[in-house]
DNA sequence: GCCAACGTTGGC
DNA sequence: GCCAACGTTGGC
Protein backbone atom coordinates (compact mmCIF):
# COMPACT_ATOMS: atom_id res chain seq x y z
CA UNK A 1 0.00 0.00 0.00
CA UNK A 2 1.31 3.39 -0.98
CA UNK A 3 0.08 6.84 -0.09
CA UNK A 4 -0.33 9.96 -2.22
CA UNK A 5 -1.37 13.57 -2.24
CA UNK A 6 -3.61 15.24 -4.80
CA UNK A 7 -3.51 18.99 -5.03
CA UNK A 8 -6.28 21.09 -6.47
CA UNK A 9 -7.39 24.67 -6.62
CA UNK A 10 -10.80 24.61 -4.99
CA UNK A 11 -12.09 27.09 -7.57
CA UNK A 12 -11.31 24.53 -10.23
CA UNK A 13 -12.11 21.22 -8.57
CA UNK A 14 -12.91 21.15 -4.86
CA UNK A 15 -13.34 18.53 -2.19
CA UNK A 16 -17.08 19.17 -2.29
CA UNK A 17 -17.05 18.48 -6.03
CA UNK A 18 -15.15 15.28 -5.36
CA UNK A 19 -17.52 14.16 -2.61
CA UNK A 20 -20.51 14.86 -4.84
CA UNK A 21 -19.23 12.11 -7.13
CA UNK A 22 -19.62 9.55 -4.37
CA UNK A 23 -18.59 5.96 -5.02
CA UNK A 24 -18.39 6.55 -8.73
CA UNK A 25 -15.31 8.74 -8.30
CA UNK A 26 -13.78 11.01 -10.89
CA UNK A 27 -10.77 10.92 -13.24
CA UNK A 28 -7.89 13.13 -12.14
CA UNK A 29 -7.37 14.56 -15.59
CA UNK A 30 -5.32 17.39 -17.01
CA UNK A 31 -1.99 16.64 -15.32
CA UNK A 32 0.81 17.93 -17.52
CA UNK A 33 3.87 17.28 -15.44
CA UNK A 34 6.09 14.24 -15.84
CA UNK A 35 6.82 13.74 -12.17
CA UNK A 36 3.14 13.89 -11.35
CA UNK A 37 2.40 11.48 -14.18
CA UNK A 38 5.06 9.07 -13.00
CA UNK A 39 3.53 9.13 -9.56
CA UNK A 40 0.13 8.31 -10.98
CA UNK A 41 1.61 5.42 -12.93
CA UNK A 42 2.84 3.91 -9.68
CA UNK A 43 -0.55 4.04 -8.03
CA UNK A 44 -2.41 0.82 -7.35
CA UNK A 45 -6.09 0.28 -6.91
CA UNK A 46 -6.88 0.59 -3.22
CA UNK A 47 -4.04 3.03 -2.44
CA UNK A 48 -5.06 5.98 -0.31
CA UNK A 49 -4.24 9.65 -0.65
CA UNK A 50 -4.96 13.10 0.67
CA UNK A 51 -6.92 15.81 -1.04
CA UNK A 52 -5.28 19.21 -0.66
CA UNK A 53 -6.74 22.63 -1.38
CA UNK A 54 -3.99 24.90 -2.70
CA UNK A 55 -3.71 28.67 -2.87
CA UNK A 56 -6.11 30.49 -0.58
CA UNK A 57 -6.97 27.69 1.86
CA UNK A 58 -3.83 25.56 2.00
CA UNK A 59 -5.57 22.71 3.77
CA UNK A 60 -5.58 18.95 3.59
CA UNK A 61 -9.30 18.38 3.70
CA UNK A 62 -9.95 14.73 3.01
CA UNK A 63 -8.89 11.20 2.18
CA UNK A 64 -9.32 9.61 -1.23
CA UNK A 65 -8.87 6.12 -2.62
CA UNK A 66 -7.51 5.14 -6.02
CA UNK A 67 -10.30 3.18 -7.70
CA UNK A 68 -8.86 2.89 -11.21
CA UNK A 69 -5.22 2.58 -12.16
CA UNK A 70 -3.61 4.81 -14.77
CA UNK A 71 -5.01 5.06 -18.28
CA UNK A 72 -4.84 7.55 -21.12
CA UNK A 73 -5.96 11.03 -20.13
CA UNK A 74 -8.85 11.87 -22.41
CA UNK A 75 -7.79 15.51 -22.44
CA UNK A 76 -4.42 14.60 -24.00
CA UNK A 77 -4.00 15.71 -27.60
CA UNK A 78 -2.31 14.13 -30.57
CA UNK A 79 0.41 11.70 -29.67
CA UNK A 80 0.53 12.79 -26.05
CA UNK A 81 0.48 9.96 -23.59
CA UNK A 82 -0.58 11.77 -20.48
CA UNK A 83 -2.17 9.51 -17.93
CA UNK A 84 -4.83 9.81 -15.26
CA UNK A 85 -6.30 7.72 -12.46
CA UNK A 86 -9.77 7.65 -10.94
CA UNK A 87 -10.20 8.55 -7.29
CA UNK A 88 -13.14 8.65 -4.93
CA UNK A 89 -13.69 10.47 -1.65
CA UNK A 90 -13.37 8.20 1.39
CA UNK A 91 -13.52 10.49 4.43
CA UNK A 92 -13.38 14.08 5.56
CA UNK A 93 -10.57 15.06 7.84
CA UNK A 94 -12.52 15.88 10.97
CA UNK A 95 -10.03 18.65 11.53
CA UNK A 96 -8.44 19.83 8.26
CA UNK A 97 -4.67 20.15 8.49
CA UNK A 98 -3.16 23.37 7.23
CA UNK A 99 0.16 23.90 5.56
CA UNK A 100 1.63 25.78 8.48
CA UNK A 101 1.03 22.86 10.86
CA UNK A 102 2.69 20.58 8.34
CA UNK A 103 5.73 22.82 8.00
CA UNK A 104 6.10 23.09 11.75
CA UNK A 105 5.76 19.36 12.42
CA UNK A 106 9.13 17.58 12.66
CA UNK A 107 7.79 14.44 10.95
CA UNK A 108 6.16 16.36 8.12
CA UNK A 109 8.55 19.14 7.22
CA UNK A 110 10.27 16.93 4.65
CA UNK A 111 7.06 16.10 2.80
CA UNK A 112 7.10 16.59 -0.94
CA UNK A 113 4.22 18.97 -0.43
CA UNK A 114 6.56 21.25 1.50
CA UNK A 115 9.78 20.67 -0.40
CA UNK A 116 8.27 20.72 -3.84
CA UNK A 117 5.36 23.07 -3.60
CA UNK A 118 4.52 23.02 -7.26
CA UNK A 119 4.10 19.28 -7.69
CA UNK A 120 0.42 18.52 -8.21
CA UNK A 121 0.49 14.79 -7.48
CA UNK A 122 3.01 13.76 -4.85
CA UNK A 123 3.99 10.74 -2.81
CA UNK A 124 3.39 10.54 0.94
CA UNK A 125 5.15 8.10 3.25
CA UNK A 126 3.23 5.81 5.57
CA UNK A 127 4.48 7.73 8.57
CA UNK A 128 3.45 11.06 7.07
CA UNK A 129 0.06 9.64 6.20
CA UNK A 130 -0.57 8.42 9.71
CA UNK A 131 0.75 11.59 11.29
CA UNK A 132 -1.62 13.71 9.24
CA UNK A 133 -4.56 11.47 10.06
CA UNK A 134 -3.75 11.93 13.71
CA UNK A 135 -3.46 15.71 13.35
CA UNK A 136 -6.76 15.63 11.52
CA UNK A 137 -8.36 13.67 14.35
CA UNK A 138 -9.51 11.07 11.85
CA UNK A 139 -9.55 7.28 11.66
CA UNK A 140 -9.92 5.43 8.40
C1' DG B 1 0.11 41.54 -6.29
C1' DC B 2 4.72 39.96 -5.79
C1' DC B 3 8.20 36.80 -5.97
C1' DA B 4 10.65 32.30 -5.54
C1' DA B 5 10.93 27.80 -7.34
C1' DC B 6 10.73 24.95 -10.85
C1' DG B 7 9.65 23.00 -15.51
C1' DT B 8 9.83 23.72 -20.41
C1' DT B 9 11.43 25.62 -24.64
C1' DG B 10 14.50 26.94 -28.09
C1' DG B 11 18.92 28.81 -29.85
C1' DC B 12 23.46 27.65 -30.37
C1' DG C 1 23.69 18.65 -24.89
C1' DC C 2 23.92 23.03 -22.49
C1' DC C 3 21.96 26.96 -20.78
C1' DA C 4 19.40 31.31 -20.94
C1' DA C 5 14.82 32.94 -21.35
C1' DC C 6 10.35 32.36 -20.42
C1' DG C 7 5.92 30.64 -18.38
C1' DT C 8 3.38 28.66 -14.55
C1' DT C 9 2.31 27.59 -9.93
C1' DG C 10 1.54 28.53 -5.38
C1' DG C 11 2.89 30.62 -0.86
C1' DC C 12 2.97 34.82 1.37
Amino acid sequence: MQYWLFKSEPGCWSWDDQKAKGQEGEPWDGVRNYQARNNMMKMKKGDLGFFYHSQKQRLIVGVVEIIKEHYLDYTAEGDDRWQMVDIKAVADLKKPVNLREIKEHPDLETMSLVKQGRLSVGAVTKKEFQTILKLGDTNI
